[in-house]
RNA sequence: GGAGACGUGGCCGAGUGGCUUAAGGCGGCGGCUUGCUAAGCCGUUGUACGUUUUGGCGUACCGUAGGUUCGAAUCCUACCGUCUCCGCCA
């Protein structure tokens, strides 16, 4: 959510910023009802006074046994008016969440202006391509062959998009899980938590998933809840309406969830195997900072995320989102893609994102500034660190030899008490 | 799921319709003292919104939302949460 009084004071700075995002803004609608807001505010406030002094005289003479049934008879009346413009105070206020709820952030200055994905600049790469001698398989062919998954028997027990994992490739989830929050916990200091994987409706508003993108999410309608699409939202909720101390900024978490996305109006895009789910394992960072340091860290949050893929020896690349193709909630974005060779494609296995003070004013997040005064709001990051599909994806393919069977880095033995997944 | 108890400031805790501008304490902050010394004394203390001549002024906030009343932390209703006991359960 944006602040109220920057759509006021910066009306023209903040139309163009939304509409760089490709999305309409009607701030005379806004701007109307916010004046209306205030001067209801104003007016009922008045009154509100002279019920208390009126009140106060009606103790007095009751107390000195004097006639009070005419002051008495004002207050009644200024309580219905009262009562009449707090209900229409209410309407204004409702419209006005609603709209203010509908726009999204606004991109920083250093963001590139363009329209859609396909303008996002490439800003690195990393690692040699590989190029062995032999004709590359694809994660389906080499996944099959080796008896890691069973898209089938997943279709069967939950539908299509529900993989289930079997054998070594269960155990290689598991193990690409565990690796990548050791990296976050030990090398890049992340504290570990791991959250409910549903969240409430307030939850769910606070990272922008709610309201407009409710057809999106997995809900529970018996006990009000959504299926978290990313832990992304329960882990910034974790500070929901707290004032933190400056001192304890930033705060890093790392969380591994399962995540749940109905991907509605996406069929036929990414439909086989691994590269499109409805559920799927993810790792994520999330970190509150001061605001003076946001976009340092979303530096360092990027890096933290690259060397999970370093660590792996997979070539990737990094995007800088345009702003056309920015999320709702973000002023900023980097996503880190994988070279899939069986594939031959790019696959967005990170997203890592700062959304200022967005998130934070939607989930009243503050922190108090060392010397005193205002507790301000703070800023919030997060990115992944990294979604298993997509890397498990470019890891097979990656690492295929021309035998059928997979030698995997070396850094995942301890998790997998080998490195070669060999045929049957 | 059933029964009961309870939700008051950063924390503890008093408060049964107007003398509450929420007592008192702890903690924090500022100052004084420097032979009460792992101390003592004094002062101070939240959030949001509106307004403003930037000094203020006003309104609201005692779990949340309604209601009763001239007036609600206090009375009523619903909901949420916590705790205890019972039931069920990995």
């Amino acid at each position: 959510m944006l602040d109220i009084q920057r759509i006021r004071e910066n009306t023209d700075e903040v139309r163009t910023g939304i509409e760089s995002k490709n999305a309409p803004i009607d701030t005379d609608t806004i701007l109307s009802l916010d004046q209306e807001r205030r001067d209801i505010i104003s007016e009922v406030e008045a009154l509100k006074h002279e019920r208390n002094v009126l009140s106060h005289q009606v103790a007095e003479l009751k107390k000195s046994k004097g006639d009070a049934t005419a002051l008495i008879e004002r207050t009644r009346e200024i309580g219905a008016q009262i009562k009449s413009l707090d209900d229409k105070q209410h309407k204004v206020e409702e419209q006005l969440d609603n709209l203010l709820m509908q726009i999204p952030n606004i991109p920083h200055s250093s963001v590139p202006v363009g329209f859609d994905a396909s303008e996002n600049p490439v800003v690195k790469e990393w690692g040699p391509r590989y190029a062995p001698g032999f004709e590359l398989l694809t994660h389906l062919e080499i996944g099959a062959a080796l008896g890691l998954f069973d898209f089938t028997r997943g279709t069967k027990i939950a539908g299509p998009g529900f993989p289930l994992y079997t054998g070594s490739g269960a155990r290689l989830e598991r193990a690409l899980i565990n690796f990548m929050l050791d990296f976050h916990i030990e090398k890049h200091g992340y504290t570990e938590v791991l959250p409910p994987v549903v969240s409430n409706r307030k939850t769910m508003t606070t990272t922008g998933q709610l309201p407009k993108f409710e057809e999106d999410m997995y809900k529970i309608p018996q006990d009000d809840l959504y299926l978290i699409p990313t832990a992304e939202v329960p882990v910034t909720n974790i500070h929901q309406n707290e004032i933190l101390a400056e001192r304890d900024l930033p705060i890093r978490y790392c969380a591994y969830s399962a995540c749940f996305r109905r991907e509605a109006g996406s069929y036929g895009k990414d439909t086989r195997g691994f590269l499109r789910l409805h559920q799927f394992n993810k790792v994520e960072m999330v970190k509150f900072t001061h605001p003076d340091t946001s976009y340092a860290e979303l530096e360092t949050l990027r890096r933290d995320a690259e060397e999970i893929l370093e660590a792996l020896g997979l070539e990737y690349r990094v995007i800088e989102l345009v702003t056309g193709d920015l999320s709702f909630a973000a002023a900023k974005c980097y996503d880190l893609e994988l070279w899939a060779p069986g594939e031959k494609r790019w696959l967005e296995v990170s997203s890592c994102s700062n959304f200022e003070d967005f998130q934070a004013r939607r989930g009243a997040i503050r922190f108090k500034p060392e010397g005193g005064g205002k507790a301000q709001l703070l800023h919030t990051l997060n990115g992944s660190g990294v979604a298993t599909p997509r890397l498990l994806v470019a890891l097979l393919e990656t690492y295929q030899q021309g035998d059928g069977s997979v030698l995997l880095p070396e850094i995942l033995k301890p998790y997998m008490g080998t490195t070669g997944l060999h045929l049957k």
